[in-house]
DNA sequence: CTATTATTGATACAAAGTATTGACAAGCGG
DNA sequence: CCGCTTGTCAATACTTTGTATCAATAATAG
């Protein structure tokens, strides 16, 4: 079975696996960010909704990362974007021209970890990885001219 | 030769070779983060240099960063912490419990970056790599006891 | 020593959130 | 169906991590 990208109704099921109330505010977050294709951040998703307040935005996103629906990830100027979350563990690609975010997942990144956890003293917990790159259609001609 | 944590006539030295002025403040960075052994944040230092203004300490942390210097790393919480940066191209080892930062140069690293590129469309242009660990003495009974 | 110009501190502003709070509404218990 | 408890809401204030502006000052060139 093909990973899909989540419909709205998976991000309100995994609101409600978390044990949460399905509020129409919550409702309009699901709805605007699974129209979108791209990327997003915080702020437009708030702009984009006029009668839900920005803390609400905030704390649903927040939500929905916990809950694994959605990425949040670092562009390389350190300002974040948030993604729908197509599979689980998976690392983020980002084209620096137009911020296109894909995922992947590769074996040498999980081979690179278990080479690491032999070489490093204490426990691994966590980590952290993003690849900056120029996509295709970028490269090819399209980008920042 | 052991790349030593650099001194503060290594910070003064790079800042020199961007062909930046030498001014007190700059000093008073310089030697203010080569007493620190851990990492640390920009409000710290600016909380310690009572005569520095905080744009100072922005504006100074990013030359040496910018110089190669310093390192930004990013804690798992998503907040930024400064380093001295002992060596040319690595990663960060960060302990989720005291916060320590170390370096690690591991050829796995390049090995995956290799791997990807193979498969991935367009040219990668840099990427962000951060392991998060508990430490030795963490994970031996101090940490967040 | 003086002119030039980088740099500074203060202040305001920005981006990305988090904390608080009083109002409201969902869902349960009867 | 009613009322109560408690989660959630919008609004607002505040926090963190910076960046922009600007008049004053200090470093270096000559």
């Amino acid at each position: 079975m093909i990973p899909a990208t989540p419909t709205e109704d998976d991000l309100i099921a995994a609101m409600e696996d978390r044990g949460c109330r399905i509020t129409q505010p919550r409702r309009d977050i699901a709805a605007t960010i699974t129209r979108r294709r791209d990327a997003f951040s915080a702020e437009e998703v708030a702009a984009e909704l006029d009668g839900v307040g920005r803390a609400t935005v905030y704390r649903s996103l927040r939500l929905l990362v916990d809950a694994g629906a959605l990425c949040k990830t670092t562009m390389p100027d350190g300002s974040p974007r948030y993604s729908l979350d197509n599979a689980r563990h998976h690392h983020h690609l980002v084209c620096v021209d137009c911020g296109r975010i894909d995922e992947f997942r590769h074996p040498s990144v999980e081979r690179m970890l278990r080479a690491m956890s032999a070489d490093i003293e204490g426990e691994l917990v966590g980590h952290r990885l993003e690849l900056y790159r120029r996509c295709g259609a970028c490269s090819a001609g399209g980008g920042s001219l």
